[in-house]
DNA sequence: TTGTATGCGTTATCAC
DNA sequence: GTGATAACGCATACAA
């Protein structure tokens, strides 16, 4: 059985108080007391339980990080830097993957699982702020939202300028002298953020080209997956006439999409160019390597961690809005020429 | 301020025994009882509160789940089956990365930082088991072994027969006619379990068909990464004459092999066949798509969590040996044609 | 079937 | 500077 501060306490023959104070960094001590109860300590392998800490003190030390799937390397990518820039603050992070369902999602925020379990919740949801508003209106905890840019500032937010990046995308494609430009990634659902973002930034950039946004030639897609990305790409391509360039809402679509267009018996980027955006790893070694919008997620984490962090510490903070920079990458599926 | 179960007790007119009975469930509480203290609940919008729970219980339904790296797509897409296996039984998963630091891997085996935060222990380790018997001896809590397959019942495994796994892969190259067969992803420590083990079904299978394991065609790899694959498999390509064939420990080091194959302006597989470990969905759309050898690991998680909820039940449980299925995948890596 | 009282292990408030 | 003790919110042994 676990010894605890109790057991600690009789041994080294103190008061509790005086080996909570040793056991939390408390200044008045005295070395000789410090000393004495150190000792008793490690005689006796204690070790805080950090839940009747916690009980006492409100505060878990475990930050929850909501994704829609963990598997997805622009989560997973994202995953890794939050939990480190977690780490580094003293926090610990248990994910929860909201699998698309939009119920969940909200179930989530609500709190309805075991909310209070974690000092702050890091949200990269898939519904627009405007949905979770009424949901979270219980304001259980501390969150951030990450992902979407808005300037209401009814909550904290480290977001990308999707719009703007989904216009540099389609830029890079005109600026290659591509013309019919076709997108995947679309959504069906008007109320998701990021799809309507990026369709405007796609639509915005051909308009300034002096080209029009044609509906035939924007694809929906579900779960920015490779098998959505794949599905779309073949569809687009029984267009006529055919695309000569696809912008793909994400890399992982655009995985999908390559290997379509490859399956056609057509060339990338020949024949059809093609650009994501994430910059995920995978992207950087596919055949061809894959042009894409890099986001900076290690900034992404650290300002998010920061920010829990802070209004952990006081919850009456103004919200914040923080835009992580992001920055096109041309490659070969759009430049056909091999990295230097 | 959140409710607690006393102000549900008051408001409803109850004692706390009761509104306890009712928020856990309990059996023997009379109807209309139940209906009033409902009523309570919903109007102070009471939740229970999980830490005061746990520290009442010692159960906190918190499972930890260890890897190297989240963003390596095998234990991402492990993760992910993982948590939703998790769920089911009603745990959730706090994941932390050892980040190939073996101090850390050991420090939380040891349970260094927070252990009785979880009831249990996941854990896909680098070092062989014997290394982590020691630091593990105090038992905190239970725990099971990914990945790693041994006899000797010390620990739950849910483990792969790397051993076959690597003799299946080398194998199956030998079938199509290679014989300069190269190997990426030994280990330069001697203590880390896979590498060792798929080293051994390598040299396994060259036997068998009367060849020598040679030594200049085996790469050690540090992190299983693209990269690292990338430069085993340049190096490898100055050997003469060179290999035909290369078996990657991982896929993550196969991708990395394919570009660096490429690059040296060869063909896959034509020139180099390249044959992986894992079945990570990257390589079912890379180009070439890669042949493998499957781990299930929605299986692996399933037989996991299981086993870790059975031994948090009853700590006494004799440990027990699982051992997840693979099977050898053939794809454009290795065969040049296309999936039907 | 329901109410009362105690304790889980820690921190914090009071005394000394 | 240190000791005794009350709370944190819940679950349960025991009583009614």
């Amino acid at each position: 059985m676990a010894a605890t501060l109790r057991d600690v306490a009789e041994h080294a023959k103190v008061s509790v108080r005086t080996v909570s104070n040793v056991v939390s960094g408390y200044t008045h001590v005295s070395p000789g007391m410090r000393e004495r109860v150190q000792l008793a300590i490690e005689e006796l392998d204690y070790r805080p339980n950090p839940v009747a800490r916690t009980l006492r003190t409100g505060r878990t030390g475990l930050l929850a990080l909501v994704v829609p799937e963990i598997d997805v390397p622009y989560f997973s990518e994202l995953a890794r830097d939050v939990i480190n820039a977690a780490a580094r603050v003293g926090y610990q992070v248990m994910i929860d993957q909201t699998g698309h369902d939009h119920d969940r999602e909200q179930d989530l925020l609500r709190g309805a699982d075991r909310s209070m379990l974690f000092d702050g919740m890091l949200f990269a949801p898939l519904a627009t702020e405007d949905e979770l508003v009424d949901v979270n209106a219980s304001q259980t905890m501390p969150l951030i939202l990450l992902g979407e840019h808005t300037f209401d500032g009814r909550f904290d937010h480290v977001a990308i300028d999707n719009v703007q990046a989904a216009h540099d995308a389609t830029s890079h494609l005109l600026q290659l002298g591509r013309r019919r430009i076709a997108a995947i990634g679309a959504q069906p659902k008007e109320h998701y953020a990021t799809p309507l973002q990026r369709t405007e930034g796609f639509s915005k950039a051909l308009n300034e080209a002096g080209l029009a946004h044609e509906p035939a030639l924007v694809r929906t897609a579900a779960h920015y997956s490779r098998a959505d990305g794949y599905a779309a790409a073949a569809s687009l391509l029984t267009e006529s006439p055919r695309p000569d360039a696809v912008f793909c809402y994400s890399d992982l679509l655009a995985m999908g999409a390559v290997r379509a267009i490859f399956d056609a018996g057509l060339r990338v980027p020949e024949d059809v160019a093609v650009i994501g955006i994430d910059d995920i790893e995978e992207g950087r070694y596919a055949r061809p390597s894959l042009s894409t919008v890099s986001l900076d997620t290690p900034y992404i984490a650290e300002q998010a961690v920061a920010r829990i962090a802070a209004r952990i510490e006081d919850p009456d903070l103004p919200t914040k809005e923080i835009v992580a920079p992001h920055s096109l990458i041309a490659r070969e599926s759009t430049s056909g020429k091999r990295p230097e």
